[in-house]
DNA sequence: GTGAAAGCGCTAACAG
DNA sequence: CTGTTAGCGCTTTCAC
C-alpha cells in the first residue's frame, strides 16, 4: 500500500549524507546554523535523491499546510479567472499553494466546497459568495480565516475586498445621461449578490439625481447565463416603447444583450447604446467595441491573498483591529457602443 | 503552534462517543462490519463535533493524497478553463480534491508546478504542455501517473487525450474552398504545441487536396495572445493581395484579428471570410456571429480524470497494456463570419 | 552544532 | 465486532 518506491524520505536523506534527519530538516529550512560542511552533503544527497519533502507531513507535524483554498461561482466566466490567476501568483509568492472549487452558484455545492477544503486543513479560504443574505451557512462552526472578494456578506464585520460598485455604477450611468438618454434598460444578474445590488444602487442615484423615473419594466432581473441576458434584452427591445440604453450588469448578460441586438438587427449604438460592467478581452474586438466597466480583478485576487496573511498571521484570525474591508477601484471605458441618443428623426422613419 | 484548538481529532470523537480511535476510523471507513449500535454513537459524536476528518494525515498513513493535480498554460483562457470544470467535476465525483497551476507558457514554471505538485505528493497530474518538444524535462525522475491533454508531447508513449485536430482543420479548411476561397490565410499560435502542428498540417491537406499553393506569405506563426493575431491580421490584410480568407489557430488569435478588421474597416464576410479553432461563448454573440470549430473541452477534462484514475489503479502506473490514448472528436460550426469569396466586382469598386 | 526521540492525526494489522 | 498498537514523514524540543 505504499505509494511509490522510488519516493524518498528525510531518512534517506540523512543516510546519504551520514546525518541525522534533524539536521536535515535544519538544513532544508534553514533553521539553526547548519556547519557549511554539513550543509553541502545534506545538499549534495538532496539533489542526487531528487528529494522533496513531504508538504502533507509537514502540515502534519506543523499544524499549517500551507494551502490555500477558494470558492468561487465559475472559473469560466472571465472575471473569476482573471481574480483566480490574481490570488494564484500572491499565493505562490508567499509559499503557498491553492485548491480552487467551483459552487456552480449552487449553496449547497459551495458549503461542500467548503468543508472539503476544511478537511483538507487549508490555512485559509478565499470566497466569492453568491448569497450574501445567508453567509453565516458558509463558516464551519470552527473558524477558519477567511476572506470574501467581490460578493460579500452584507452587514456583516468580515474580513473583504470589495470595489466601488455603487460610486462607479452612478458615473456609468451617468454617462449615459449625459449622451441624451432617458429611457435606459438595466438587466442584473442574480439579486443575490451583493454586487448587484450596489450596481444597481448606483443605477438608481444616477436616475434619481437627474430627476429620470426608474420604471420597473426597464428593469430586468435576469441570471448570469447569456440566454438570461439573450431574453432579457428580446423583451426590452420589444417593449412598445423600448430603451434608448441598455447597461448589462456583467459579461455574460451583455453578451446575451448584444446577440439579441444582433437577431434582431437593431444597430448599436445608432439605436440602442450598450454598457456592461466587467471588461473582458473581446470587449474591445467586438464591432462596435463595448464601454465597459473595468474592475481591478487582479488585484483583488492579490489583495485577498495579502489580507487572507495579514489575518493568518494574527493571533485571533483577524487583523489586529478587527476585520479589515479593502476597496479598490474599477473604471469606465468608454468604447464606441455607447453613442447620443437616437434622433427622433429616426423613429419618424421607421414610421 | 497548533493551528486552531478548535479542530477536533478522531480520539476527541473516540471518547465522546466512548469508544475507540480505530473504531471511529472503521465507522467513517465503513470498513469493517460495526455493530449499529456503536456506529450511530460515532455518528452522533462526529456530527455534534463538527469534526472531519484531516485529509493530510489520512493521506501520510495511506500513501495516497486523493489530490489530482493539474498544469495548464492559463486559465483566463476559456478553453484551459471548460477543461479545468470538466477536471473537477470529474475528481470530485470520484472523491478527489484538485489543484490547478498555471504554467504561463513558461517551461521553467512549468516545471516548477510539476515539482511543488509532487512535494505535496498529488496522486497524479494532468498537464497541457506548452513544449511538445521537451516533454522528458517535465516528467520528475520518480515517475508519477501523468496524463496529458490537449498538447501532448510528439512521438512518445504516454497516456494522453487528444482531438482530430488533422482531419477537423482540413474539413474546416475545405468550407472555405468549397465557398470559393482561394487565398486562405492562416494565424497560428507557438508552433511548439503539437495542437498547432496537427491543424496546420490539416490546411496544408485541404490546400494539397484542391491543388492549391500553400503560400508562406499567408502563413502566420503568432503568438496566444490577442496583440499577435492583431498584427498578423493587419499585416495579412495589408498584402498588396490580401488573402480573402483568415483562419486563426485559436479563439485568442480570433480575437485580434476580428479587432484588425474592426480597425481597417474591413466587412466581414463581405470581403474577408474569418474561421477559428476554439469555440468560446462569445463567437456566437459576435456581429457577424463566427465560424468554428467546437472541441470537447469538457470532455476531454472529464476522460482526462477518467484516465488518469485508470492509471492509478494499474500496478505499473500505466494502463493495463501500456499507456492510452484517447481520441475524441471536435466539430466545425459554420456561421455568418465565412461566406462566398468577394467578386471582382467589389475590388472594382474599390479602384 | 548535532543526534535522539517524541508526536502531529490517521489507518491497518493484529489481538482479544 | 472492538480495542490496542505501530508507524506514515516530518519538525522540534532536549541532551550531549
Amino acid at each position: 500500500m505504499k505509494k511509490r518506491k522510488t519516493t524518498y524520505t528525510m531518512a534517506d536523506v540523512a543516510r546519504l549524507a551520514g546525518v541525522s534527519a534533524g539536521t536535515v530538516s535544519n538544513v532544508l529550512n534553514n533553521r539553526t546554523v547548519v556547519s557549511k560542511h554539513l550543509s553541502k552533503r545534506v545538499q549534495d544527497a538532496v539533489a542526487a535523491l531528487g528529494f522533496s519533502p513531504d508538504r502533507g507531513a509537514r502540515g502534519l507535524r506543523t499544524g499549517r499546510t500551507h494551502i490555500i483554498g477558494m470558492v468561487i461561482p465559475d472559473i469560466t466566466n472571465p472575471h473569476y479567472a482573471e481574480i483566480t490567476r490574481g490570488v494564484e501568483d500572491a499565493a505562490i509568492e508567499n509559499g503557498y499553494e491553492l485548491m480552487v472549487c467551483n459552487s456552480r452558484r449552487q449553496a449547497e455545492l459551495e458549503q461542500r466546497h467548503m468543508h472539503a477544503l476544511r478537511a483538507q486543513r487549508v490555512d485559509g479560504i478565499i470566497v466569492n459568495c453568491s448569497n450574501c443574505y445567508h453567509p453565516r451557512d458558509l463558516l464551519p462552526r470552527y473558524d477558519l480565516p477567511l476572506v470574501f472578494v467581490g460578493a460579500v456578506p452584507m452587514k456583516s464585520k468580515i474580513n473583504c475586498i470589495v470595489t466601488n460598485n455603487v460610486e462607479v455604477s452612478q458615473e456609468a450611468t451617468e454617462h449615459l445621461i449625459r449622451l441624451g438618454h432617458r429611457r435606459i434598460a438595466i438587466i442584473s444578474a442574480e439579486m443575490t449578490y451583493s454586487t448587484m445590488i450596489e450596481r444597481l444602487e448606483g443605477y438608481r442615484r444616477a436616475m434619481a439625481e437627474a430627476a429620470l423615473p426608474v420604471e420597473p419594466k426597464y428593469v430586468v432581473e435576469g441570471a448570469t447565463e447569456i440566454e438570461s441576458g439573450l431574453h432579457g434584452g428580446i423583451k426590452l427591445l420589444s417593449l412598445p416603447e423600448p430603451p434608448t440604453a441598455i447597461y448589462a450588469l456583467n459579461n455574460r448578460v451583455a453578451l446575451g444583450v448584444m446577440q439579441a441586438l444582433k437577431e434582431l438587427r437593431i444597430p448599436c449604438p445608432e439605436q440602442v447604446s450598450v454598457m456592461m460592467f466587467d471588461d473582458p478581452d473581446w470587449a474591445r474586438s467586438f464591432s462596435p467595441s463595448i464601454t465597459a466597466i473595468e474592475q481591478p480583478t487582479y488585484q483583488i485576487g492579490v489583495s485577498a491573498v495579502q489580507l487572507l496573511l495579514k489575518s493568518l498571521r494574527s493571533p485571533d484570525g483577524n487583523v489586529e483591529h478587527g476585520p479589515e474591508q479593502v476597496e479598490l477601484k474599477s473604471c469606465l471605458h468608454v468604447r464606441e457602443s455607447t453613442g447620443p441618443v437616437a434622433q427622433e428623426l429616426k423613429f419618424a422613419i421607421g414610421t
